[in-house]
DNA sequence: AAATAAATTTAGACAAGACTAAAAATGTAT
DNA sequence: ATACATTTTTAGTCTTGTCTAAATTTATTT
């Protein structure tokens, strides 16, 4: 149906479309795709002509109908091939990604179909983000930033922010994990770090973890 | 590494190379490939240049070490994935090529390693050809047409030859599956078809269907 | 051995995607 | 409002992979 190429591009707008909602520059897209303007512009008037995006010269793009259907498509892929790489072939969350991003590109809908129903529909991926139905529908689940919390607060961990494989490395040396139980024991002004228990362990963590974990509050 | 383009020609090269063991032509590619004779010329070139290939003008084309292990790694990706789409996501057999051709393309080692491990390390895929390991070498299995076979042989489904949908869909209707017990029960010298007993049942098939389904003989 | 047929390569063109450098438009500061 | 800086587009080039038509080489006949 499109190429690789385009389906990046698509997939990329999506993403920056929460940020930027009245048009996304074609530099926002270069910079998030490593690519340069002037590659991104011949590109936008290519996705113009299918009619997957409205683009207009100097006032940035966003996505037609036709183009969110397809992004939604193409997330719901990455997404389902992560947990598969997670739950059946023992990858760590900070592995997948990249294999994803290839994955992401096969076509069959049936292929798609089967893969959801090994895994049991999965509603959300191994970072806690949702995952569309095949109508292009995402999955809403409340949650909040960890720095966000107030002391006392309790919940559980749903997701993570920031994928990088470093930021998931320190998870999991500390033992935090989505599924676990958190509470915030006490905030430090100065620094704004936390100390929190998971399950039943104490930890003390930076302003920059917090604002990096999303937590759904129990109450 | 190397290009999907690139290594469906490596992979038709090597199929191509036991029929064609002194070289193989462009035309002969070509034509397995669907593509015209030029377009083969121009990426003999390119493979050449890159030693993949021995190409010299006018006398076809044979592999190079460098080119027969990468043909032997995307052959294996290829057939592991078969494994995996019947074996895990229930598709039947004549439905796994298309979706295994865009697969065999992903690049991961450890995607693989780890499929491998998933699938109980496979030798054979569902059509019964053999899956090269990681250094390129093929199981070998005795193996012969069931028509060569004389009357009273029996053996064993192993593979077919024809792995069209339409051979594979009469094999299914007709309860004949790799695994199952076979003996020649009668030959008609006038069509050449067969009386087979396949398990408990009895069956005429004809010299076409005979000579595309490949038996282990048990005695 | 020359003539003809078939196979193969070359030449030239095209499309997708990407890049660099230059031009044009937009935004900001005086 | 004008000058300067930044963003974005355009123009021109490149690579990969493909095609058609023409030229060349190899194979087959007479
Ligand atoms: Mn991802
Ligand atoms: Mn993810
Ligand atoms: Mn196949
Ligand atoms: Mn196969």
């Amino acid at each position: 149906m499109f190429s690789d190429s385009e389906e990046n591009y698509l997939k990329t707008i999506f993403h920056l479309e929460r940020q930027f909602k009245d048009g996304v520059s074609t530099n926002a897209i270069a910079d998030q795709m490593q690519t340069k303007a002037s590659s991104v512009t011949d590109m936008m008037k290519r996705l113009s002509d299918k009619n997957l995006v409205n683009y207009v010269k100097y006032q940035g793009v966003t996505l037609c109908d036709k183009g969110r259907i397809a992004a939604a498509a193409i997330i719901r892929k990455h997404r389902l091939w992560e947990v598969f790489l997670v739950e059946k072939l023992d990858f760590s969350w900070d592995e997948v990604h990249e294999v994803a991003e290839q994955l992401e590109h096969i076509e069959s809908e049936e292929l798609i179909d089967k893969l959801d129903k090994l895994l049991n529909y999965p509603k959300f991926d191994p970072h806690g983000d949702p995952i569309p139905n095949k109508d292009g529908n995402f999955p809403v689940r409340d949650k909040v930033l960890l720095s966000d919390l107030s002391i006392g607060s309790k919940g559980i961990c749903v997701g993570v922010k920031d994928t990088s494989s470093s930021f998931l490395k320190y998870l999991d040396k500390n033992g935090i994990a989505l599924g676990k139980s958190i509470q915030v024991l006490e905030k430090e002004d100065f620094d704004h770090s936390q100390k929190i228990k998971i399950e039943n362990e104490v930890l003390q963590v930076s302003q920059q973890i917090a604002s990096n974990l999303y937590i759904k509050t129990t109450h």
